[in-house]
DNA sequence: ATGGTGGATGTTCCA
């Protein structure tokens, strides 16, 4: 009897404000657990109805006043882990890990949201950029220390398309803050300390591949200015276990939607 | 070379 785990991941932009959308994602693809990223609401005021009301038993969060914020709403009984880093010290809110107890077995999850890095890609220049360097090289740190990491699943918005074909113009974008080479090769260091890219497991790295396009384009879909700032990421143990990818790229058309499109990942055991 | 849009906040930050 094969036991199927779909996760999503959503950098929703709001939680509060497009809660009627999540609910929406939670219909139309029947996740088993939802990762999101830029709730932007302090735990004080976290919905706590939220997600009973779309059929998510469990629920973990992690928010503060106006920025960053992630949250995991999950059908599967989720326990968090509670000794993960201070990333940079900042005390953001920037990363949740939970063990959900599946079927199979339990399985290790971590939602990300990388700093954007600011406009400039100069550490001088730009503390923010600088800020992002350091987080995915702190990220690379403790996960090359986690060795015999086994039956692990990272999400989450990365703020980096680490391949040529994951932006629409690898050239035009070299300098641009998301697809630098210090960060391509910081983000391609840090999944290879552990784990496996789930999304390019099913789509060549030759065809384009996207999961946001800034609101700054009106006619997104005809200009195509894409990039895959949204990631997934398995332990090589749960390769063989993975079974589908969607992109939900409709959901860029959403009334009054994210800038950032769902990704599912499905699990088969 | 610049500005374009959107969310939370509070007269500006962040993306």
């Amino acid at each position: 009897m094969t036991q199927r785990i779909r996760i999503a991941t959503w950098n929703i932009n709001s939680l509060r404000l497009r809660l009627g959308l999540l609910a929406r994602l939670s219909e139309e693809l029947r996740p088993d657990v939802i990762c999101l990223q830029e709730t932007k609401v302090p735990d004080e005021l976290f919905p706590h109805d939220a997600a009973g009301a779309m059929g998510f038993g469990h629920y973990a969060f992690r928010g503060m006043k106006g920025y960053n914020g992630v949250a995991i709403f999950s059908r599967l009984p989720l326990a968090r882990i509670e000794d993960t880093p201070d990333w940079c010290g900042k005390g953001d809110c920037r990363h949740l890990a939970v063990t959900l107890d599946a079927p199979s077995g339990p399985i290790e999850l971590h939602d990300f949201y990388v700093p954007a890095g600011g406009d400039v890609p100069d550490r001088e220049a730009n503390p923010k950029y600088g800020h992002k360097l350091d987080f995915v090289a702190e990220a690379t740190a403790y996960f090359a220390g986690r060795s015999g990491l086994a039956r692990a699943v990272l999400v989450g918005d990365l703020n980096i398309a680490p391949l040529e074909h994951d932006v629409w113009s690898h050239k035009q974008l070299l300098d641009v803050v998301s697809h630098t080479p210090p960060e391509t090769e910081g983000l391609n260091t840090w999944r290879e300390t552990a784990f496996h890219d789930a999304m390019r497991h099913f789509i060549p790295d030759d065809q384009k591949l996207y999961t946001w396009w800034s609101y700054r384009n009106k006619d997104w879909k005809v200009a195509n200015r894409g990039r895959r700032l949204d990631h997934v990421w398995v332990t090589p143990d749960l390769k063989d276990s993975l079974a589908g990818l969607v992109v939900h790229q409709e959901a860029r058309d959403w009334e009054k939607g994210s800038d950032h499109v769902p990704v599912c990942i499905d699990l088969e055991f």
